[in-house]
DNA sequence: ATTGAATGATACTTTTTAGGTATCATTCAA
DNA sequence: TTGAATGATACCTAAAAAGTATCATTCAAT
């Protein structure tokens, strides 16, 4: 798993867009050239972005997205969770129910914390910031 | 790129056995079992660490690996590399020169700070803290 | 009512990467 | 000379990421 795959990174360009508009919605047609994404695509990552709550969706002639919060109570980790499901550093076997040794299970707890530190890095940035 | 995929996991297995095998060297084949790799596979990363410089390898009859420093030198930052090449978090379109707008960029100066510190942090664990 | 612009949901395809195998060459101790 | 080991490398398979296509639904404007 990668840490910022480009739907996140479309997610964050087209979130900016958004934000810049300053519009009350903004239409996936609209942005698309500039998030630099195809337009049936950049419809999914949003409508994901929809379902997790991060924004707002009208639908019907005149509608479009818009953020549900201000940029910056909108973060980064709010992009990853709802694109990439939960962060995991160490792909450890552990979960997968196969290891049953202890070395990595001391792998896995260092990993833990250092996963926890990042998350909580990646929690400090917000669209705001991006803009 | 995951950070921390199967070979390095596997790898770390595999030089935790040879920390504590205590003997000049150790042939894949007395490993592999313990690791949970294939032969071949596992082989093959051993051949990857030792082109690094992390392992010594001596062929022939009774030949096998070596760590080719002490484990607290052996840093997990030492097999990433070796195994994954260069840490990105964001696999930013910039780096495939598609990306020319400034949102992107700004994700990118926030996670090269973030990567920075990451690394940091993954080079304090060792070979040794596995054990 | 009808139309067309918009999202909702979801199935499908393609491309890329990770994971794994196979094979032959080389080295070296017994 | 043999067999146990690594060196190098080509190849294959499976999984995940990236992208496309399609039809349903909603709603403002006419």
């Amino acid at each position: 798993m990668k840490l910022i795959n480009r739907e996140v990174d479309y997610a964050a360009r087209a979130l900016v867009f958004m934000a810049r508009a300053n519009k009350p919605t903004v239409p996936v047609a609209q942005m698309q050239e500039t998030v630099g994404a195809a337009g049936p695509f950049l419809r999914k990552i949003m409508q994901k972005l929809h379902r997790a709550g991060v924004l707002q969706a009208v639908k019907g002639k005149g509608g479009g997205f818009a953020l549900a919060r201000a940029p910056e109570n909108i973060r980064l980790s709010d992009l990853i969770s709802a694109l990439q499901g939960p962060l995991r550093l160490n792909d450890c076997v552990v979960r997968r129910k196969l290891c049953r040794d202890h070395e990595a299970c001391a792998l896995r707890r260092r990993m833990e914390g250092i996963e926890a530190r990042l998350l909580a890095e990646i929690a400090t940035v917000t669209v705001k910031d991006l803009i």
